[in-house]
DNA sequence: ATAAAGAGAACGAGGGTTCGTTTTTCAAAA
DNA sequence: TTTTGAAAAACGAACCCTCGTTCTCTTTAT
């Protein structure tokens, strides 16, 4: 009967999202209140309840929503292109690209210590942080097959310390908001171009 | 008159962070209540009001402890080595042993955090990690004057790579602790140990 | 006209902190 | 050595405020 249309509903539940995620970059979960994110969405108690059930409701929503973007990425950068190297280069950028989003970042930061304690998102964030892993594993072996790379290198510990490169950037950025994307990433590439992606054919160390 | 003695004060204060510190890596700071580190340390709230004006007070001392730690760690193998690569890998020894410390890497985790939003800590955190950075960058730079590493290289980028390695890993062990650490390592040197530190001396890429 | 959508006051639980009381400790007196 | 006394140290019940949530009332859209 009065319904209001489903676009409208979906709209409001961005609305609250994305206030919830403006309070939690700037206070953290714990010490923003429903009062907070009430005035932050500019709506009543009363409405935000009517979309979220409980506070740690839109914990978990949150953590769908930046573990949805994260996986889109990868999908999105592994369809438009086919060379190792580019894939990877692609990666890096769309991935440091991200940097740029503070708030966002600070709400990833805030989701990792969530994860300690909330068995829940803990589980989001494993699984998340686990098909990237994996994602960037097979990059790596199907790069090794291909005379690419190394093939005495471990692709998942591989794999694992480009992991580090993304969540160290956005820790240490979050930490001093003068570190510089650019040099860092030529930085890596400078670093592990040589051993790593041997374009002649000089394996051995 | 009736003091105790001083080292009988100085143990009640390490008993409440000791507590404190099994607490927060279980629940985070902000659900940790005081009644859950007056139980653990298995003292009353008044005692422990009596070594800590606040929770707070807790949170910033807790900051205090892991960063003198850390930068012993750093001063120690400094101080023990002289050749630049011995001096690196005993630093890499280090850091990744500390991970064995879960609570420890937990209470860094929840670190991380409260920095977004508190104001002390971020800046106790800011400095613990430029310290950090400066002692990598030094070694990088007097590697580089001794031939043993690129100079085209950015000495503070090289560094921040570093530390993401730490950071990284890190985080990755709280979400799966399964991740190896040996694999791991092996793998940031294998990737590095190629264009990084040249032992013979071809330099371009 | 009617039911969904939103408002916002209020409730109740939880938790940081306080404070009056009890216990412990140690120096000095007996 | 034992007693004693006074203040530090510890206890723990209670205070009070904050915040998540609810519930009734109003508004809005069809």
């Amino acid at each position: 009967m009065p319904k209001v249309t489903e676009a409208h509903l979906e709209a409001r539940r961005k609305q609250i999202l994305d206030a919830a995620g403006a309070c939690f970059s700037q206070k953290g979960f714990h010490q923003t209140t429903m009062q907070d994110i009430c005035a932050q969405a500019e709506l009543s108690p009363g409405a935000v309840y009517r979309y979220f059930s409980a506070k740690e409701e839109i914990i978990a929503a949150m953590v769908d929503e930046r573990r949805r973007e994260g996986i889109a990425l990868i999908q999105a950068v592994k369809r438009e292109r086919h060379d190792t190297l580019d894939v990877l280069d692609e990666i890096a950028e769309v991935f440091f690209n991200r940097l740029e989003d503070v708030q966002g970042c600070a709400v990833d930061i805030e989701l990792w210590s969530e994860s300690q304690s909330n068995r829940r998102v803990k589980e989001l964030m494993r699984r998340d942080a686990s098909d990237v892993t994996e994602a960037f594993t097979a990059i790596i072996q199907h790069a090794q097959k291909h005379g690419e790379v190394n093939p005495d290198l471990d692709p998942l510990a591989v794999a694992q310390v480009m992991n580090s490169s993304f969540y160290g950037l956005i820790l240490q950025k979050s930490l001093d908001t003068d570190i510089e994307i650019g040099p860092y990433v030529q930085a890596i590439k400078a670093m592990m171009g040589g051993t790593f992606w041997l374009k002649g054919a000089r394996k051995g160390a």
